[in-house]
DNA sequence: GAGCATCGGGG
DNA sequence: GTGTACGATGCTC
């Protein structure tokens, strides 16, 4: 036996006849590890029968390996329970049978949480954490790690080791707008990319200064890949979209060249599960697509998360485009130029490291509030991640894990809703002095505020916090104790005002910046957690009365804000905008200071900002304003939109510029003259043909196959016409198109960009279609009918509506 | 407008 | 596998 430290990454588990096998996958001095420890499972019977014979009569007949009386807490009642240890699953559903047979009342609680789950939190240790540990080497059958160890003990450290990176992508054949297939095309080339490390691995010998390793063909060239990374042995592999396209793509080429992955034999293995995410035992395979587009979505707000618009977004670095048309035709010459695609191939790789660098302290941080491995959290959604973390803490409060709902409790979850989120439409209009005001941390404070959740739910009206009127009711919820979630929530809450707090005194620690970030998400996502049909602390009536406290704060707030004088212009979910009139920002102030010595102690309104000028718009189908459409500018000039990014995505790029435009000369000249005329010349130029031809693209994907369009929409009529030309087109290409000057109808007239002269296209379409829809809905805001655009330009008419 | 189907990212 | 369980958007009736 001897000691080790042991940096743990992955967990798993294996049954046995007699045994469930637990594996730890790791690292020890820098090489893969695996470690065996054994897991008797268990769950918790809470019965009101003395079962303690019949429980002994289980034992002999084996069925348990064993019981004891445990004092616990279920839902922050006192229970009397017995833990009851057994081996197999498949005992589960017997033992479950028999004691229902014995007590229909009995409890059977935990039992569906998964065995690995339940070792890291019943162990009390998480992912990236170092363990100090006793250990013999043994063999495995199926596990090829470079050790293999037989778990005596175990003890978790305060070392939190930062996990190795490498950044990976590949290029593959592909003939301009047929997209690559991996039963058919091969891998052109490979890039990594880590800290102080770059490397490509391609199969076709060229001249270049590049940091390459040449295979002999494409067999080699995949054993060269499990190659480098076994021998770089990072933490983190890190792809962009690598679960759905670069592992699976290369685990078929392997089959495809019969080529034998060893990526096996070292304890990695590839699996594909239903939702296509590739797990690598041993080695973390994080997909940053997965973790940005889906949890990061909220805060980013980007139209698309192409790795160009993350990167543009997140580190400020654009990609240069190769031309996909020639792909084929350099690889097949073994031209030069394939030094061109190596080139655009490392700079996708180092794209994906620098994003990553950014974010994976955010998912570090998450790994180990959620205690659970970065693989699985960046796949969580925010429901599981609340949830693992409410499972951690029910062992310092000695509470039981209730069960998760049965399918009917989940259909009767899904069917019933409750009212949501407070919006104050404005009046569509242009307005000036508006001030932002928000209520900090709503949710999460009003969960704690008003101790919300199943565990307090009562029906005693005594000592209770009563919620708003919903449908006529009331829902009541002790005082005390705290409630199981509003406790938890409160410690989140602690610690992230603490974490606040030490950033400011040191900015530049992207570490804390992760904590704070994950805190900051856990705690936002606790209300939604309470509503979600999936939870195990589901309790609606606790859900809909927070929204119920918050529309009724926020209600407040508008009546206190118009009693002294002010206009409320807009409130949706935790803000209003008033505007300012003729008041003082210090008449504001005061009104937010007089609010806040009335609310709890936990909640507070925030005053936001002051933007000097505002144009708020509405929806095509309303008569009032819209939810979140509007645009604002600062004293400053710097103007920030909301809500109009869903222009639809196939709108000529005029007709995106010109909104933009429009709404940026408003909101600088706060006027609609100018504005006017912008729209009035730019439909002058299209008339005269004086805008090029590239603005007027289209673009349009294609959704399904060619054959089984019924209708022929414009982007059809031309996906065909491309393909009689002999330009490959499938499903997912992108058909770029003008709608060109003519008779018939617009489709028939919709051609490729290269086939339209320049200037040749169908102003008319142009202006009514693409122009005047993007911004009619801005000028009738300002109540400007929209014929005044289209009219031959004429100062008479201007500002006459 | 509701209900069903598909797409997202990737070359 | 000690099972599962996406969500936003577009398309069709």
């Amino acid at each position: 036996m001897q000691n080790y430290d042991f940096y743990l990454l992955d967990i798993d588990h294996k049954t046995t006849e007699d045994n469930i096998d637990i594996l730890l996958f790791g690292k020890i001095n820098n090489k893969y590890a695996c470690l065996i420890d054994n897991f008797e499972n268990y769950v918790y019977v809470i019965s009101k029968k003395n079962i303690n014979s019949f429980l002994e009569k289980l034992k002999k007949e084996k069925l348990i390996t064993d019981f004891k009386e445990e004092t616990k807490f279920f839902l922050r009642q006192k229970v009397d329970s017995f833990k009851i240890n057994f081996i197999s699953q498949k005992n589960v559903d017997e033992l479950k049978d028999r004691l229902r047979s014995f007590d229909k009342e009995i409890r059977i609680e935990e039992k569906d949480i998964p065995v690995t789950k339940k070792y890291l939190i019943d162990k009390k240790i998480t992912p990236l954490n170092t363990l100090r540990i006793e250990a013999t080497p043994i063999d495995y059958e199926g596990i090829n790690t470079d050790i293999i160890l037989k778990l005596n003990s175990l003890k978790p450290t305060e070392e939190f080791v930062e996990p190795k990176l490498l950044a990976f992508d590949i290029e593959t054949y592909t003939k301009g707008t047929v997209y690559s297939n991996p039963e058919r095309d091969p891998i052109i080339s490979i890039a990594f990319y880590g800290r102080n490390f770059k490397k490509i691995i391609t199969w076709k010998k060229i001249t270049t200064d590049l940091d390459v390793i040449f295979a002999k063909d494409e067999r080699d060239f995949l054993k060269e890949i499990e190659k480098l990374i076994l021998d770089y042995k990072p933490d983190y592999l890190i792809g962009y979209n690598s679960d759905n396209f670069d592992l699976p793509y290369i685990k078929k080429r392997a089959e495809v060249l019969n080529v034998n992955l060893n990526f096996l034999e070292k304890g990695i293995r590839l699996t594909r599960t239903n939702r296509g995410s590739c797990k690598l035992a041993g080695i973390q395979h994080i997909d940053i697509y997965i973790f940005i587009s889906r949890l990061m979505a909220g805060t980013l707000m980007l139209d698309s998360y192409t790795l160009n618009e993350v990167s543009k977004s997140l580190i400020g670095e654009q990609k240069d485009e190769i031309d996909f048309n020639k792909v084929h035709l350099v690889w097949d010459k073994n031209s030069k130029e394939i030094e061109t695609i190596l080139e655009y191939n490392l700079q996708d790789a180092k794209l994906t490291y620098k994003v990553a660098e950014k974010i994976i302290p955010n998912i570090n941080a998450l790994t180990k509030l959620v205690n659970q491995p970065p693989y699985d959290v960046i796949r969580m959604m925010y429901g599981s991640m609340v949830e693992h973390h409410l499972m951690k803490k029910t062992r310092d409060l000695n509470e039981i894990i209730p069960n998760k709902p049965s399918n009917e409790d989940i259909s009767d979850r899904m069917q019933s809703s409750y009212e949501g989120a407070i919006v104050i439409k404005p009046v569509p209009g242009l307005y000036e002095n508006i001030l932002i005001a928000d209520f900090k941390g709503f949710y999460p404070s009003i969960i704690v505020t008003y101790n919300t959740d199943i565990t307090t739910l009562t029906k005693d009206k005594k000592n209770s916090f009563e919620s708003p009127e919903i449908n006529g009711k009331h829902y009541y919820f002790k005082k005390s104790p705290k409630g199981f979630i509003p406790e938890v929530l409160e410690e989140i809450v602690y610690l992230r005002n603490k974490t606040k707090e030490i950033m400011k005194k040191d900015k530049t620690n992207n570490a804390l910046k992760g904590e704070y970030y994950a805190l900051k998400t856990l705690a936002n996502s606790m209300y939604g957690y309470e509503g979600f049909f999936g939870a195990r602390w589901y309790c609606k009536e606790a859900a809909s009365s927070i929204t119920a406290f918050a529309r009724e704060h926020i209600l407040k707030v508008v009546k206190e804000a118009e009693e002294n004088g002010f206009k409320v212009l807009y409130g949706d979910t935790d803000s209003i905008f008033l505007l300012l009139g003729k008041k003082k920002i210090s008449e504001a102030e005061e009104l937010i200071e007089k609010i806040n010595k009335k609310l709890p102690k936990l909640m507070e309104l925030d005053l936001e900002g002051v933007s000097k000028r505002g144009i708020f718009v509405s929806k095509k189908t309303e008569e009032t304003g819209a939810k979140k459409k509007y645009a604002l500018i600062d004293e400053k000039g710097n103007i920030s939109v909301k809500g109009f990014e869903t222009v639809r995505r196939d709108w000529s790029y005029l007709a995106k510029e010109t909104q933009r435009k429009i709404l940026e000369i408003i909101l600088k000249d706060g006027s609609s003259e100018k504005a006017v005329k912008y729209v009035q010349d730019i439909i002058e130029k299209i008339r005269k043909k004086q805008i090029p031809n590239e603005k007027m693209v289209i673009r349009t994907s294609l959704k399904k196959p060619i054959e089984s369009y019924k209708n022929l929409e414009a982007h059809v009529v031309v996906a065909k016409h491309m393909q009689k030309m002999g330009i490959p087109v499938s499903v997912g290409t992108t058909i770029r198109f003008i709608v060109a000057e003519g008779l018939g109808l617009m489709s028939n007239r919709s051609k490729i960009p290269e086939e339209v002269e320049e200037g040749s296209y169908d102003s008319e379409y142009y202006i009514n279609n693409q122009i005047v829809p993007a911004v009619e809905m801005i000028f009738e805001a300002l109540k400007k009918d929209k014929n005044i655009l289209i009219k031959q330009k004429s100062q008479k008419t201007l500002g006459e509506f």
